[in-house]
RNA sequence: ACCCCGGUGGCGGAAUCGGUAGACGCGCUGGACUUAAAAUCCAGUCUGCAGUAAUGCGGGUACGGGUUCAACUCCCGUCUGGGGUACCA
């Protein structure tokens, strides 16, 4: 009987579908486990051989789970809104739901064909308006909501108007614009749309006007973590910041949270890392500094510059001030003398895109004019204006320290502006020096002081003086969440006279409408804008909002919805919430660090503060599966010709280089014919070869269409089966890291299935297993394996658990063992790697009941007990020699063992030893 | 520029807490079976030296130092590959 790996596959999942073997429920007395993987966007491109990776080990963790007796969540679904599926539509006038929907089941096919655990009851898709819906019903939470800084938890904004009715907003400044304070008393003054405009500034889902990354080319905004380096994440074309009006998510709120929540989770520390350092967390202080008033329009002594630093320790080290081209002061302060200098230079930088200012870091800057004084010994300091400062951090103003800040000090340079140096010999004159550990001088009251200390002295003198406070600024900034696009959620919104009304829950979903074109609106506007009648079928009456929320609306709650994927009565029962509670194990790339990973924890955080979830984190712990590189096969053609040279002699040539597919490639060599026939222009091709064959060059690299060296999964399962492929992709290396997929290597993974099989059947004799009783050392083997596959599978390292099972099957297959009170438990260790054999060699053995509900194997200590070890003994940490003691040997009789030995005796050369060091069950070592 | 992660045979990788470096697999070499091939099986495979051999001795985990009885593992510095951030005061 031999291993069919195509039929078996087949028929077991046939089976498995027929039986519902995955369905899982809500309600169990087993102890729940959830394991998600990240959902794939559903891109036209389908599978390569690196996508599965994290599939693979989430459904091998799930399967393991299953059978140690848990109730295993592990759904899959789409995350089927987003930009390419419109861009498709533009390009090939296909409608995104149609493009996507083919896609899907593309997807769907191939997934299948690897043999996933998955609940397929629980499918969702994001543009499902059944899940999209809940998706705005969540925006509608936020939207009434606003985030309590007393209590630190968000709140409905209903109990905010109510304290803004008793006694005005003293006690919550506003977080949008911090100079918004009024009493009791002007509340009730203002009218419905000044009431409405002042809650926008509280709000967690709000609209404002803002600075937004603009890309013409995709006529879109897009958040801060799609752009990069100046272009678009998608496309790479240009984004310039311009002013709209955008919906936000006010996640700056949560940034203390967020920051928090991290001690509480298992991520990567290279994760953490990221994600704090998107959050940008820094203590330091706010200082103001009164202006020098003069003949222009300042003229009252009362203005003040605000900085943020942190480091009010140099303070005496202030050599001028530098404020943000976009400050709302320049025009006030700006001297006459000045004033055309200044208009030049904002001219300028308005001139310069957000490219060319990361392109080319250049020092521009130009004088105010204006001077403020040092409030400690009166010194005037200078005010220039340069694009070096943010407007949108801190203040948008700083105080300058050449001597300890590369920026200031090259900036001082160019201008020629005087430098003070407080840190002796510390600064050398040429280059700034930022330590903390100088000893400050020219510091008036902090002379003498470390710079650390003085940090402390200092704002505790600036909060006496009333002209500094200590401040906490966050890099992160709030989150953009409208696109000027099509093919995402609308928003449950309808403007009226400039004010955003939202929606009831009753008229939910905000179904997106059928469009025939997809093309921009008019200024910026989304291409739902182009529908007059949409715009204007409110049920409030007044236009509806028209763009639509980002990708990651609907990746940022979909983990809520497998568990509860068909109720329309709310997004997730609050009963199933509480028994699934936070996803166990989530695997996906480290591409969603800073996006969907920050998201997903702020809408938890919302949820939960509002009461519609038990949990503020949403994954417990989180594995990163690394990417799978292609090794790409490369041919070389003689220049202006048509022949083709083999890699070891195209040093006599002048050669181009071109990529050729991997699939005609066997190994290094290429199949001519195959190349021939693959395009014309190649048919008659002449070729100058080695040893009769030609002979590729092969590099590593992403694995991509471009490349010629992409892998389809399907090629791989129809060759060697899913189980063989599951194994494989395990085999390659440890998850989390990056490597590159050989598929001249998946041979020894089959073999190793094969030869498992022959354990039980053989194809001459047929069946070769029996019922004989194990003897010791088939035990030994058997759980030995067990404890190493357990351990092995627990902390994820899947590759040094396929190489256990190796070991297994050598050692049996040394021993002859073919006997069931083996051979069976070892086939539900194996299950989880390759469910198909497995189950199939299970039928085999007689038992009638599926193997993916076998009672997992318990590891017996007793079979593994040994009473002697073979030690290696050292001679002052050099390997010398080998000897068996016993294990329970007391350190007296093992020094007298070992110092008794020839080979040692030898080693020692007559000298005495200074100490033996005895590490029971590891080693012993010889010190002379 | 700053921060993070990595660097081990021809290749993917193993060594889980500082205790016999190179498990397991690929590839390669030789052999068995075969008319032949595939498949399968057996043996060898970090490296230098000595030996017919069993084996013995030395070197070796990017490089240079250090801690330790003992370092792939910990510490300091350098080189190098990958990722993140991008003037954040």
């Amino acid at each position: 009987m031999e291993y069919k790996f195509s039929h078996i596959e087949k028929k077991w999942q046939q089976t498995w579908k027929e039986t519902n073997a995955y369905k899982v429920s809500n309600d169990s007395d087993r102890p729940k486990y959830y394991v998600l993987d990240m959902f794939p966007y559903p891109s036209g491109a389908g599978l390569h051989v690196g996508h599965p990776l994290g599939y693979i080990a989430s459904d091998i963790f799930a399967r393991y789970k299953r059978l140690k007796g848990f109730n295993v969540l592990h759904p899959m679904g789409y995350d089927a809104f987003g930009l390419p599926a419109e861009q498709y539509a533009i390009d090939h006038g296909i409608h995104p739901a149609v493009s996507t929907d083919n896609n899907i089941n593309n997807f769907r096919q191939q997934l299948d064909n690897i043999g996933f655990c998955y609940d397929w009851d629980r499918e969702i898709r994001t543009s499902d308006p059944g899940y999209y819906k809940w998706t705005q019903w969540i925006f509608l939470q936020l939207f009434h909501s606003f985030f309590n800084r007393q209590t630190k938890k968000a709140e409905p904004i209903a109990e905010l108007v109510k304290v803004f009715e008793k006694e005005g907003n003293a006690a919550h400044p506003c977080p949008g614009d911090s100079s918004i304070k009024f009493t009791a008393q002007l509340w009730a003054g203002f009218d419905q749309a000044q009431q409405m405009d002042i809650l926008m500034e509280y709000r967690l889902a709000f609209c404002g006007y803002g600075e937004v990354n603009w890309c013409e080319a995709l006529g879109t905004v897009l958040a801060n973590d799609e752009v990069i380096n100046g272009v678009s994440e998608r496309g790479g074309f240009p984004v310039v910041k311009k002013k709209l009006r955008q919906w936000y998510l006010r996640i700056t709120e949560y940034a203390d949270r967020l920051l928090e929540g991290l001690e509480r989770i298992e991520f990567s520390d290279a994760m953490k890392e990221m994600q704090s350092n998107w959050i940008g967390k820094s203590y330091g202080a706010e200082i103001s500094f009164a202006f020098k008033p003069h003949d222009g329009k300042l003229t009252s002594a009362e203005a003040k510059l605000t900085v943020y630093t942190t480091r009010p320790d140099t303070i005496f080290g202030v050599d001028f001030m530098v404020i943000a081209p976009e400050h709302d002061w320049i025009e006030t302060i700006t001297t006459p003398d000045q004033k055309q200098a200044v208009e030049d230079y904002i001219a300028y930088v308005k001139s310069r895109s957000e490219r060319e200012r990361m392109a080319e870091k250049k020092i521009s800057g130009v004088f105010t004019g204006a001077y403020v004084l040092n409030p400690f010994d009166g010194r005037e300091i200078p005010v220039w204006i340069s694009e070096y400062v943010l407007a949108g951090y801190g203040t948008g103003a700083i105080m300058a320290v050449p001597c300890g800040d590369e920026r200031d000090h090259k900036f001082a340079r160019h201008f020629n502006i005087p430098i003070t140096n407080i840190i002796g010999g510390h600064y050398n004159g040429e280059e700034a020096n930022p330590t903390k550990d100088a000893i400050l001088e020219n510091s008036g009251f902090l002379n003498g002081l470390v710079m650390r200390e003085a940090m402390v002295v200092s704002i505790d003198k600036l909060e006496e003086l009333g002209i500094g406070v200590r401040k906490v600024n966050y890099k992160m900034r709030d989150a953009a969440f409208s696109r000027q696009r099509y093919w995402g959620e609308p928003f449950p919104i309808a403007w009226k006279e400039g004010v955003a009304y939202p929606l009831a829950e009753s008229e939910l979903p905000v179904a997106l409408p059928d469009l025939e074109e997809i093309k921009p609106g008019v200024e910026g506007e989304g291409p739902l804008s182009n529908l007059p009648e949409w715009i204007k079928s409110s049920p409030i009456g007044g236009e509806r909002e028209s763009s639509t929320m980002p990708g990651y609306a609907g990746s940022s709650w979909y983990f809520l919805r497998y568990m509860d994927p068909h109720n329309d009565g709310t997004f997730c029962d609050r009963k199933v919430s509480d028994y699934w509670g936070q996803v166990d194990l989530y695997i996906g790339g480290t591409e969603h660090a800073v996006g969907h990973l920050l998201y997903s924890r702020m809408w938890t955080k919302a949820l939960y503060d509002l009461g519609h979830i038990g949990f503020d984190e949403p994954f417990k712990k989180l594995v990163n599966q690394g990417k799978i590189g292609g090794d790409s096969r490369l041919i070389y053609r003689v220049r202006g010709t048509n022949e083709f040279v083999s890699v070891g002699l195209k040093d006599q040539y002048e050669t181009d280089e071109l990529h050729v597919d991997v699939t005609i490639v066997d190994g290094l060599e290429l199949d001519v014919e195959a190349f021939t026939n693959s395009r014309a222009e190649y048919a008659n091709a002449t070729f100058v070869l080695e040893d009769g064959k030609y002979i590729c060059g092969s590099r590593l690299e992403k694995m991509g269409k471009r490349y010629f060296n992409v892998v389809n999964p399907d090629d791989i399962v129809a060759k060697f089966g899913a189980d063989t492929f599951r194994m494989y992709e395990m085999f390659l290396g440890p998850v989390e890291q990056d490597k590159p997929w050989d598929t001249k290597g998946i041979e020894g993974v089959h073999r190793f299935i094969k030869k498992f099989w022959r354990l039980f059947y053989d194809e001459v004799k047929g069946q070769v297993w029996n019922t004989e009783q194990p003897t010791d050392a088939e035990f030994k083997v058997l759980h030995r394996t067990i404890k190493k596959i357990e351990e092995d599978t627990e902390r994820f390292s899947f590759n040094t658990a396929v190489s256990t099972f190796m070991i297994c099957l050598n050692d049996l297959t040394d021993l002859k063992c073919n006997k069931k009170d083996i051979l069976q438990p070892l086939l539900v260790l194996l299950t989880p790697y390759a469910p198909h054999v497995t189950e199939e060699l299970w039928q085999l053995l007689g038992n009638t009941s599926s193997v993916l509900n076998a009672a997992y194997p318990t590891f017996e200590p007793k079979y593994l007990v040994e009473s002697n070890k073979e030690y290696p003994i050292s001679v002052n940490g050099k390997l010398r020699t080998t000897i068996n003691i016993a294990l329970d040997a007391p350190q007296e009789d093992v020094e007298r063992i070992v110092l008794s030995n020839d080979v040692i005796q030898k080693w020692m050369e007559g000298k005495p030893h200074k100490r033996v060091i005895y590490v029971k069950g590891k080693m012993v070592n010889v010190v002379i």
